[in-house]
DNA sequence: ATATATTGAATGAATATTCAGCAAGTATGT
DNA sequence: ACATACTTGCTGAATATTCATTCAATATAT
């Protein structure tokens, strides 16, 4: 149990390395024999957003997520049956994440409809959620989506439920102060806005998350005047 | 001269009927063997878009592209050297339609800085530039772009120049009015929606490009109420 | 011991690239 | 006019490469 892999020692250390820091830290399985089956998949899956990052779709490959991950060749295959299944299990754990962080929000946020909206825009800039890493592999995603309905459904379900919400708080805010605005306009320009500030920030030319918030809010408060500052909802 | 190509008749009317309407309409050398080089780079070109309009970038084949462009398989390769070759001379004809269309937009538009900024918020919508097809094209490199400097650099090209007109134009405005808003914040907030707009146009859930183009004449009068009516600048 | 997870070399399918040859046009000689 | 050589766009079968997938062997855990 202690000698046998001086051979293999070397490539058993450069692997241990690769392995993801979110991995790393305990939880159930650790890493590796030990590490269980779920804790695998979420490894791999990690991996794979770095490689969507780092490389893009048509780059990703098998060997660079296995590599990532470091374990071997075949490991995806044997966790997840194919590559295709490996791509929708990662935009299925993106999404799943960033609905979970966006009813949070909702959750956290006060009753009344402007604290909502301001909270919903908050919590795309989030820290968590709006990483140059996670943000690029989202893109990658997208450039696809148009031409696989399993992607599509998957990135749409965030426009659709989500918009659906903007618009009624939209329609709140109206209804209270009477803008002369239409809401379902509004929404649409605000939902568009925070997307093309979220692949700004993928494209990184200098823009950070904070910029990219307070346009957002720069443009609530010049929409909402009577129900928000720079500093918040009233 | 007359007969000989019995036998290959079928598939050569097979074909000329693929090839684009396009390059049929004669310009130099039309279709078969006279057309010139320029024209059958073209020619692939446009099949290149359908391609990635149609199948996405990770499953654009070459097989595909000659197929659309009603060619053999060799032929992009013997005229592009290669198939990144092909994807680059793609883009840049894009880039390059795009940024004529967006000058052409400027030097119609009136001297105020009104009426610039009204014309080019058009000009992204117009029904030249702004196609499904081309917009899905678009979406493909964009998904790209993150990890391939060159694509980077083609994409961004619309960012960076483009940008900074908005900014001056909204400084101006803002110079004229007094508006309290900060231009480049505006600048940024009303490009990315735009880029946002044109982004759920290519998802396609019955967003229209006359829907888009009045959400962002919205914005425009909601921010620059001196300047903008929803039918024109003052 | 047995079951399970993992490895990594082998396999095969997809596809970019090459290139020898073909055919349509063009120039030159008779 | 006609024949001959030459150029050039194009073809499509052959080749090379890349990569997902398979699986027999191996390591580890229970």
């Amino acid at each position: 149990m202690t000698v046998v892999l001086s051979l293999k020692g070397k490539k058993v250390a450069l692997r241990m390395k690769a392995v993801s820091a979110a991995v790393e830290a305990g939880e159930k399985g650790g890493r590796g024999r030990k590490a269980s089956k779920e804790t695998r998949r979420q490894q791999l899956i990690e991996a794979t957003i770095d490689s969507l990052a780092k490389r893009g779709y048509a780059e990703t490959t098998l060997a660079d997520v296995a590599d990532g991950a470091g374990l071997s060749r075949g490991i995806v295959n044997f966790h997840f049956e194919s590559k295709e299944n490996l791509l929708i299990a990662t935009l299925q754990f993106m999404a799943d994440e960033y609905g979970a962080h966006w009813s949070a929000a909702l959750e956290k946020a006060g009753e009344s409809a402007a604290s909502r909206l301001w909270a919903l825009v908050a919590a795309d800039f989030d820290r968590k959620i709006c990483t140059k890493r996670k943000l690029a592999a989202w893109c990658a995603f997208w450039g696809e989506a148009k031409s696989r309905p399993t992607y599509q459904a998957l990135c749409g379900a965030r426009d659709v439920k989500y918009q659906d919400t903007f618009i009624s708080l939209c329609a709140e805010l109206k209804a209270e102060a009477g803008y002369g605005y239409d809401a379902e306009t509004i929404a649409l320009s605000l939902g568009a806005m925070m997307e093309g500030l979220w692949f700004r920030l993928m494209m990184g030319d200098g823009l950070t998350r904070e910029k990219a918030h307070a346009a957002s809010i720069e443009y609530l408060v010049s929409v909402f005047p009577g129900h928000m500052t720079h500093h918040g909802p009233k």
